[in-house]
DNA sequence: TGATATTAGTTGCAAGTGCAACAAAAAAAA
DNA sequence: TTTTTTTTGTTGCACTTGCAACTAATATCA
């Protein structure tokens, strides 16, 4: 799914040429580091090129949201937070990021290179690519109930892994901040749903019996 | 906010050969018109060019949630949804609205006209302020009790109509849908927040006092 | 205009969820 | 390896929420 580059179609050596004329900057993290503490003030775009991060919201009560989840070939930037919150990105491992200027690419250097356009065209298929993530994460997220909220994260984890066997991409811990519910009362209903013969489980991995 | 549109700096005389160029058609909805049924099947790109309308989903046990409220100027396609479920459109008032070929939009014509790329530049644009509203959609709707998630959209409201004195653009009932709780429990919260002196409030009027 | 439909507002009660506080298992670090 | 940390799994209890079933107040339509 986020196999599609943002530099697909376009030639190695004008990917280079490119990096040059955005002032992009390649950058690596450690497991576990705050790569941003902002999001909202970043005037620049980010690409995963390797690893994983997730974007969270800290709660006033000491509990934490996971907003996001970005692996490989995903994009961040400004467009993904609100105005009002303060989100962090922290990397969930080794982690490379590619970091380029919006104004630059959106608005065309001077040069106008012919490759220019492919881009713009690339980002765009990704950017639609994330808010057809986002509309799931919606989906989920007005479930009303627990068990509602798990079997549609479920089933649209079965779809992306073509299997009703499953592996959580999440802790338990960290699915439970990420479905925006108590992590106990998660487990719980895990253990209703495993016990109604509805699923199986250990640990991450989860089969669907329906 | 959505005052944005898709033809920002394009000649009205090059838009009227574009729109014949993508196939464009306008349409006009009476209001509370389904205008698609199945919003991830389709293949065009719509533009809300006047009036407003809704995204919802329709629950098994007979309620519904509005997954999106799409007013002027706002865009919709089949990235507005998520592969695994159906979504209606249905329109909240009289409404015109522009759908093109996504497919000619995004692999440009054969003719590679220069306004072209100012189209697909306005559509990334108008793109990344719907994943910002999106975010702000999700950064409700992951608050855990009904009154965050309440005053988290009052927040978001009050940022963008400038003032501590809002009007929802919402029914109650439809807010309730909108913020996926139910609606008596919502209102017993509304009251109990006005009892506190959090805020004043009467029909879609809403002071906050904080 | 009056009749009809929709929205707002209220309440009791049952069910679901969050919180706290654990123990056990697994993973990571020393 | 052993030690330490993190994650998983469990439960009682209080509180929040959803549901159902109303009435009152607005809108809408004939």
């Amino acid at each position: 799914m986020a196999k599609y580059s943002i530099f697909n179609n376009i030639e190695e050596s004008d990917v280079k040429k490119m990096l040059n004329c955005f002032e992009a900057k390649k950058l690596h993290y450690k497991k576990d580091t705050t790569i941003l503490s902002n999001i909202a003030n970043t005037t620049d775009i980010g690409i995963i090129e390797s690893g994983s991060a997730i974007i969270i919201r800290y709660n006033y009560n000491g509990t934490r949201t996971i907003i996001d989840k970005l692996t490989t070939g995903e994009i961040f930037g400004s467009f993904s937070t609100s105005h009002s919150e303060e989100l962090y990105l922290i990397s969930t491992e080794e982690t490379d990021i590619i970091f380029f200027n919006y104004n630059r690419l959106i608005n065309r250097c001077k040069k106008n290179c012919e490759y220019h356009n492919r881009l713009i065209e690339n980002m765009l298929h990704i950017l639609s690519i994330k808010m057809k993530t986002f509309n799931e994460r919606i989906e989920v997220l007005t479930k009303k109930t627990i068990r509602e909220k798990l079997l549609a994260y479920f089933n649209i984890l079965t779809k992306k892994q073509i299997s009703k066997s499953i592996t959580l991409p999440f802790s338990l811990t960290d699915l439970a901040d990420y479905l925006s519910i108590d992590r106990s009362a998660m487990m719980r209903e895990i253990k209703n749903m495993k016990e109604e013969g509805l699923i199986e489980s250990k640990g991450k991995k989860i089969y669907l019996l329906y």
